[in-house]
DNA sequence: ACACGCTTGCCTACAATGTCTGCATCGGGA
DNA sequence: TCCCGATGCAGACATTGTAGGCAAGCGTGT
């Protein structure tokens, strides 16, 4: 059942939505943990990716279906995400407040060196 | 007491953070929640920017003191927090965390209709 | 000096999100 | 068949998000 409130998206939600977005529609739960491993400084556990797609599917931001032939070597079927046009929206609106706020402190937020 | 483990910043915590930075670190409680919600979409009760406010020294990457003249008409004394360098950088790793995500999907992104 | 009202700060409680560990399931190969 | 690797998922707990209400100061008017 979907949440109609579809409240603010978390920080971890809001990258897993990315994910999706960028692995063309068609992720799968382990592929998104990959990608965002891949694309950002954080590590993700499994359950934590499954949990929080989960719960933007109840959300309706994303759908799923269990339609995947095996991996190359052995493993159980894959379910794949796809997000929702109000996911999108969701996604845009979230990023569009991370920029607005961000627009005047780039030159702040540069000249930081990494640890 | 400071936490060590720094964890990641949640999405408000770094609204909050931005505010500060572009509040040219002398933001009080109050501006901090009239520049995230004239800059963003979202609403800030006064409770929700101080609790922020608070872990987020707890956290060491905030400092704040008790200095300052009383505002135009009555009203307690404010008080003022800064960005320590911490801060600064765990802003800018979270920062980039989502510019990286989402470099690649902007197109996707822009053609979005608010509601 | 006193009461008043305004603004800011803060505390408390609760909802939502983040995160991990462990276990079940499915398919392939020995 | 039996084991193995990989994925999905459940349960539990920590962290963060959010609101409402109460108290503290400070000016003002009487």
């Amino acid at each position: 059942m979907q949440r109609v409130p579809a409240a603010t998206l978390g920080d971890f939600e809001l990258l897993v939505l990315m994910a999706v977005l960028r692995l063309d529609n068609e992720a799968s739960g382990s592929a998104v943990r990959d990608e965002i491993e891949a694309r950002t400084t954080r590590r993700v556990s499994r359950g934590a990716a499954y949990v929080t797609l989960d719960r933007l599917q109840d959300k309706g931001l994303l759908t799923s279906r269990v339609v995947d032939a095996p991996a190359e070597a052995g493993g159980r079927p894959r379910r794949r995400y796809r997000v929702t046009s109000a996911g999108r929206k969701a996604a845009a609106q979230s990023l569009g407040d991370l920029v607005r706020m961000r627009s005047g402190i780039e030159r702040i937020l540069a000249g930081v060196k990494p640890s």
